[in-house]
DNA sequence: TACATTAATAACCGGCGGGTCAGTAAATAA
DNA sequence: TTATTTACTGACCCGCCGGTTATTAATGTA
């Protein structure tokens, strides 16, 4: 007997496409939502591929390892965006609390948002077990944006509208409501059916609101240090 | 040459110990302490045995496959010891407030503070990919759990302490404080240097009064309801 | 010492999955 | 049309790991 798939192919569509420039997108693109979906031991090569309606060999044609096709993903997806926010700073001349909410509402635009945001969970579930790939994330993702937070800190402390608290402490602040959002919106139904059903947006500006308060300077009476 | 490890053995300790009875308990301790350190896929089962100070065949031996070992592993460190709280409820004479507030502490106490706490993260990060391990703790766990809480609040209501509140809502509020008290234990520096350096107890203090006083029957001004 | 029982072992099996490579066919050139 | 290049394929390799089993030795009994 003939192979069925065969006779189907022939109607409709050429078995094999020759298309050198959308290939690593469109696998990188395959990656992303599977890494985010299953986890990143748990997705096979062979998944991608299929996903990028490709077979396997082709993958490794365009990514050396399945690490380094992670690596891709994150630089495509969150490493390569970061750039974003350094243009904003320059010329940005409204208050440093309203930089801030900004740059919160931005990450939730460009980030958050997006399926990107599943690769947190996959450095906090997955990190222990792949070194490389969590020293990778730190030094690409986790150093650069910290210093973008740091610069907003410390832009806010210089111009006397915060007091001058520990940066690390405040940028850590920011970092945690950010991180906690890309939790939440990864992890279906755990350990109580999906704990956070509240708006992002409303999440983000309350905060925003919350935190430019407590770096205030001397708003209303005196408060505990934000840590 | 012959071989090293023989020698060093023969000298102090028979290379065969027959400890039935031990062995089950070893093994489960074994096998929690590598599921919350490596993952469950990740960890192998000549880990848990060599861990336990014995060989692959022998876990095989007392639990007939992996997901069965782990099914004992949340018997044994969470399941088993809810029957707890189902004593501290009958004869209580104190508030429903100070009794939500020792709930939460003998959790901290029994299963937040130790090793089991990790498996919340497990449940999280993998509870995806094996769906018998998800429904298996979800009703051994979830479902038991949430009835103690659930419970609890309606004594309150029904004692005229608390406002008359959407149960469901009110218990996802508590469980998703020990929820992320249990996560931030077990992701040692995911996306920025240990998120969460606080007091446990402290913390679960400040909540505990946070959500007493959400539920208590008008205090003060009238407040959104707790969600 | 002889023997039975059985806890524990270690060699083994089979499927899976990351990675490889010889070959195939789609584009381009001659 | 023929020849050349190369994007793409799929069969294959091999190490890993969950699970099995024949064998071994520790213990109890007499």
């Amino acid at each position: 007997m003939t192979s069925p798939h065969l006779l189907e192919r022939t109607a409709h569509a050429p078995r094999r496409e020759r298309r050198k420039d959308e290939r690593p997108a469109e696998l990188l693109d395959a990656a992303l939502a599977l890494f985010v979906e299953k986890g990143y031991a748990a997705t096979r090569m062979e998944e991608v591929a299929a996903r990028a309606g490709v077979s396997k060999g082709t993958v490794f044609l365009y990514f050396p390892s399945k690490l380094e096709l992670f690596k891709q993903v994150v630089r495509r997806n969150i490493s390569g965006r970061l750039g974003l926010w350094d243009g904003r700073f320059a010329d940005f001349a409204g208050s440093s609390a309203e930089l801030l909410r900004l740059t919160m509402l931005l990450w939730w635009e460009r980030i958050g948002s997006t399926p990107a945001s599943g690769i947190s969970k996959l450095m906090v579930s997955e990190g222990q077990n792949f070194p490389e790939m969590a020293e990778f994330f730190h030094h690409e993702v986790i150093v650069p944006g910290q210093l973008i937070l740091h610069r907003l800190i410390e832009r806010g402390i210089e111009r006397g509208e915060f007091r001058p608290v520990c940066v690390e402490h405040a940028v850590q602040g920011v970092v945690s409501v950010m991180v906690f959002l890309a939790l939440s919106r990864h992890s279906p139904n755990a350990c109580t059916q999906n704990f956070m059903t509240l708006d992002p947006v409303a999440y983000l500006h309350h905060h925003a609101d919350l935190i430019a308060r407590g770096l205030a300077v001397a708003p209303a009476q005196p408060k505990e240090s934000l840590r």
